[in-house]
DNA sequence: TCTTTGCATTTTGTATTCAATCTGCTTTTA
DNA sequence: TAAAAGCAGATTGAATACAAAATGCAAAGA
């Protein structure tokens, strides 16, 4: 349920937009989850706000696929079939070949630094337990090989594939055993990047994100 | 069982979706061009609603990449530059593959002469002066391969990938010169698929796609 | 018992209103 | 003259008001 959605106000920000990152943050978190209704009015009394705004946020979601709207019934939290996770994977593991090809063109030293660094602050959020600081970590990870890769359109591209898993990912990341072959796998990537071995890395992207599939499809199948 | 369910269906269709839609084929048919404001007074009046479904309509938009707001300053046309252009093809490059590859594994035998049907389509619509015509039974011919994909997510994103530069291609396509090159590229397709051959069709897709590119670049070269 | 109907309530769809901000122009002032 | 200040109109941001549709439930009818 929405106990405690809060806003917070970056000034100067437009509601709408405050609005849709709170709920979007919520909703990949996990605390609305999918199916759940998106009121208007209930959550614009949550907030604090008129419903306008509240109605802005909900289209902005709705084109990220985070949401889904039935004219005159009103939205709900996105759900995601079994079949609609295998097809995002099937795009990720697309984009992230041609991500990891360009990058591997592109990516300037100080990136490279930048990688290293992002894979050594994964290593240490493994060694605690705070499962949200070890989802960002790997984020962070893959965003700098993202960043790297110098193309926008691609990162918003594969930003919103990976928003919509995500959410069914943190069953996933819950599980200590999985730590210790990420953190190879992160090594492996960092290790093809080095050698600028395109053809190694396409493949350790791609089993990277194959060990994903079964947690999550685990996790889609107990939502029933 | 009653039997007309669904008539006027569009008396049901929210404004908001309604707007949505006018705005979207504006800017593709190039009758709202890159960098137009799009003043919700104006567009209210003009199509006779009021500014709550086309603030609507407009953040849909920017979710698409059609436009881009800029708080208390409002909404315009999106532009693109040609880096902007570039990083799309890129994408749609590597789409375009995997869909190739998804719809070599699954199309049924009726999606093989709904292709062939579509391949004459396209060959008769050549034969007109109708660009309009012509463009769109290109893309019925690609909706056909991206259907035979059985990839819902891969064909959105597709499909938001493809309506970003379709704006800038209608000056290719107006060139008489190409339908030869267009038409022998459509057969090899068609050819690809009968032979089952991943490969070769990975190949021919990747030199349709490419060939757009200099045209396109030309028409946003001239924006300025 | 099982539909059907009517009605109150909830919720969404759209318009309208009011407030804040931006823009361009004119006036002021150093 | 050039920069700053001030002001009016235009435009966006957000709240509120009103209309239309969906929902749930209880009573009526078969």
């Amino acid at each position: 349920m929405t106990e405690n959605l809060t806003l917070q106000m970056d000034d100067y920000l437009p509601l709408r937009d405050v609005v849709f990152n709170t709920l979007r943050e919520a909703i990949l978190k996990g605390e609305l989850k999918p199916g759940e209704r998106l009121m208007e009015m209930h959550l614009a009394n949550k907030l604090g706000v008129s419903r306008t705004p509240i109605r802005e946020a909900i289209r902005m979601l709705e084109q990220e696929g985070l949401a889904v709207t039935i004219p005159r019934k009103g939205a709900q939290v996105a759900k995601m079939t079994e079949k609609d996770l295998q097809d995002v994977l099937e795009v990720r593991d697309a984009l992230d070949a041609l991500a990891v090809v360009c990058a591997c063109n592109r990516m300037s030293d100080a990136q490279f630094v930048e990688l290293k660094e992002a894979m050594k602050g994964f290593e240490d959020a493994t060694k605690t337990d705070d499962v949200r600081r070890i989802v960002e970590a790997d984020e962070a990870f893959h965003d700098v090989i993202y960043a790297a890769a110098a193309n926008p359109k691609l990162e918003n591209i594969i930003n919103s594939a990976r928003e919509q898993m995500y959410r069914y990912r943190y069953e996933y990341v819950k599980n200590p055993s999985v730590y210790q072959q990420l953190i190879a796998e992160h090594k492996s990537i960092i290790e093809g990047f080095d050698r600028r071995d395109v053809e190694f890395l396409k493949d350790i992207m791609h089993t990277h994100l194959s060990n994903q599939i079964n947690a999550v499809r685990e996790v889609i199948r107990e939502q029933k």
